[in-house]
DNA sequence: CAGAATACGTGAAACGATTCACGAAACGAT
DNA sequence: ATCGTTTCGTGAATCGTTTCACGTATTCTG
């Protein structure tokens, strides 16, 4: 009697199966209940088309299915495919996203984070910037790119590997003198090892080089590398046959200074950049580049967050990198 | 006595204020509440930082604070813009954002609006393809780019000006006939709204056009363009000197292959593409372009969604368009 | 075959908010 | 001073789950 047209509820379900909602309950959780019952009642649920409220379920019990995501933004192709793959990720294993975009900003960083706290989330996955966070320790947490603590498990491709990969390209290219121009952060974040490993690859053979890093925040005054490289020319001709950069992005601001200069890449000057995003959604590399495993990050941390053994978490995984060629090196 | 450190629940709320929960919640709610009472219960809330749990609001409430945003992925640039300026656009209104990737697969756009449906979100806003969608219609939703029906508002750029106004900077840039290719689709969707658009923009200008569809999935064979772009080269000359391209993702494609054939954008072959989408969250435009509000659109979008009055909720709301110098034109 | 151990279904309490009928207080009008 | 309104705080019922103590039925053991 009643509700005819509402939503069924698991009163619902129990009544048509003739069992209890404990029952019910049992089966949707996959607690031990008999073949018999355990049919009847999905039955019920078939024939009902019943679902679970999320919320009655959310407000009793621990689990939620639901993941929040902050990371700096999606318009730019690095972030918007890390996104994506955290979609596709937690999609796959019946959990719900709610994203925030934080553009870097500490408070909103956090702000996000308490938000998180108080809906009860199953966990958190965060792309973020702010040097000191506070995260609850019951609530767990995966970091992509930056060591926030021991306990909290950061996520990275091999950044290390990443920057000797790019030097040992150049050296295998034929290169003698290179640069790597690198925007700064004085932030513990795994993508600083890109310069230490690029020195190693660079001692190992034999390459010469040098290292310019700019501290400012992304995107902004990347110009600023302009009078290093021209310094660099000495009527027309560069003192260098490689540039490294750190991102893709930065890659191709400076591709293109430099072929205001007068300069042809990869002709005269051979580059490769880190991120391995590709623009458009095209199948193609936008550039040389080392590229991040991005779909293996994601899962990666989709998969530690949702271990359930806190032990056997890892402070720090890295994800292999490879190189592709993407028109900026011969 | 008891949960110490637990979270403050509306009844500890309640308690500290000396009041009753019905009056907390009335205060939460903005309902009418005597000043006093008002005060006691914000000073007991700020006292405690108690933040109301939406899972507990979610079961009882109408009012969810979550919309469910559906779109097809994030990693190619138009979208991820889009998806970061809805994400901006509900944050600013205090609303939580659930994401679902739905690569154009039109079963799994049914599931996103399902799963929606029994999480009583208070609105779903979706960029999809499917042509039969069902949707309850006691949700709000708000569609992007497509005309699902009369009851549903659709949100787009001004198409058809976008057309026209590609046509008109042709005529303006000395072009004499112009080629406009476009990747297919048999949805009614407002992108489609272009070509006439365009049409009518070179019939004012007595510019001569011929039109090319090609009616496979997005980045799938858009190769296919090659010949038809051959036919029209007759001993290295071409008998056209520009080319609309139905989005900047095409355009990009298309350069590489003129360019391939000996011709110079934009010396030889002027190009306008549409979007105006940023890569690498560059300020520049990759290329000449038509471009959307995106902001605006999802501004839009928000609004609509959240507005009270389904009365006034226009079928269709077109925003203006813009043109941008992006080096693919003279 | 009897008694103990095990397995498993039941139903009520609890999660933390909203809402509504009710009654007390305050005010105005006659 | 009295009665009728209006205003507004109260507290219990409710939303749809999960969980746990309990009880019944089944199986095991010697």
């Amino acid at each position: 009697m009643g509700k005819e047209n509402s939503k069924p509820t698991i009163v619902d379900v129990a009544n048509l199966a003739g069992v209890s909602v404990g029952t019910v309950s049992k089966v949707i959780n996959g607690k031990s209940v008999g073949e018999s019952y355990q049919k009847k009642v999905k039955n019920a649920i078939r024939a009902l088309n019943y679902k679970v409220n999320s919320y009655a379920q959310g407000l009793k019990a621990s689990k939620t299915y639901t993941v929040v995501v902050i990371i700096p933004n999606t318009y730019h192709s690095f972030f918007g495919d890390v996104a994506h793959h955290l979609n596709v990720a937690l999609t796959k294993r019946n959990y719900k996203m709610i994203m925030f975009c934080t553009e870097q900003n500490p408070d909103l960083e956090q702000d996000s984070i308490d938000l998180a706290l108080q809906n009860k989330v199953d966990g958190i996955i965060g792309l973020t910037y702010n040097p000191n966070l506070v995260i609850s320790e019951n609530v767990p947490f995966v970091s992509i790119d930056r060591a926030i603590s021991p306990s909290i498990p950061c996520v990275a491709c091999d950044n290390f590997a990443g920057g000797q990969l790019a030097a040992e390209k150049f050296a295998e290219l034929g290169c003698k003198r290179v640069l790597y121009l690198r925007k700064g952060s004085d932030l513990n974040n795994e993508p600083n090892k890109r310069k230490a490993g690029f020195e190693n690859g660079c001692a190992l053979k034999g390459l010469d080089y040098e290292v310019k890093m700019l501290s400012d925040e992304m995107g902004d005054s990347v110009y600023d590398f302009v009078p290093f490289i021209k310094s660099h020319i000495k009527k027309g001709k560069p003192d260098f046959d490689g540039i490294f950069c750190s991102t893709d992005s930065l890659l191709h601001i400076i591709k293109g200074e430099i072929e205001k200069m007068g300069l042809r890449v990869p002709e005269d000057i051979q580059m490769i950049g880190f991120d391995g995003v590709r623009e458009h959604g095209f199948l193609e590399y936008t550039c040389s580049t080392i590229v991040q495993p991005v779909e293996a990050i994601a899962e990666m941390c989709v998969d530690l967050l949702l271990s359930d053994n806190m032990k056997t978490k890892p402070p720090l995984v890295c994800l292999p990198v490879t190189f592709a060629e993407g028109g900026t090196t011969r």
